[in-house]
DNA sequence: TCGATACATCGAAGTTGGTCGATATTGCAT
DNA sequence: ATGCAATATCGACCAACTTCGATGTATCGA
């Protein structure tokens, strides 16, 4: 942030993207994302690192994917998750100082 | 986010960051900070463009100051915030990829 | 000293957020 | 069909957040 004025929806959305990130619960469960081999998990397999219950961690899940952190696809009974790189690549470009823009 | 694995005190601290860009209010006052030619901004000058009362955008300050996200400087009557450039930076690099690290 | 201005603190009201247990839904296998 | 495992939804509770008006504190000028 930010060379350019930013608009009040815009301001609302960036804070909405942040919100998302903040939480340390969510966090973690990025962290855990981006750092499997395959890059993904699915829900039954979340809850023990973060140590929640499951309505719990899919609850973060929900917030993390409207948010577009993470995209989620069901696959039988599973349904997995994987983090967005190119939706943090954005929103690391809102925190630089020339602001970037791409992506949205 | 996220080569490398984040201890649970570092994922409460990431969070704790997000959570004070989590608020249109506070990113909008950064953005008018960083807009602004001489790079600060006194609090009755933020008042207007947010729309609050003086109360709220004082809190809101205070918010960001804790997060290491602007700086306060009073000089006479007068209290002068600008925007942390380089806590912006550490944040940049926390959402990336490879996980840059530098900062804190 | 007195008044005016800038900022901070306090207390309250209303809203949002995180968490859980209980329960519903979905999909697979038998 | 039936049963089991994975996920989602619901309702409730408590904590935290946003906002305000009223008030307190500090600084400057007359």
């Amino acid at each position: 942030m930010f060379q350019r004025r930013l608009k009040e929806d815009d301001a609302t959305a960036l804070a909405a993207a942040f919100k998302a990130l903040a939480d340390p619960t969510r966090v973690r469960l990025l962290n855990f994302l981006a750092r499997q081999s395959n890059g993904e998990a699915c829900v039954c397999e979340l809850t023990a690192p973060v140590g929640l219950s499951q309505p719990t961690v899919t609850h973060h899940l929900q917030i993390l994917n409207s948010a577009g952190l993470v995209e989620r696809e069901k696959r039988g009974t599973w349904v997995y998750y994987r983090v967005s790189q190119a939706r943090l690549e954005a929103l690391r470009g809102a925190l630089a100082p020339g602001d970037s823009r791409r992506s949205g």
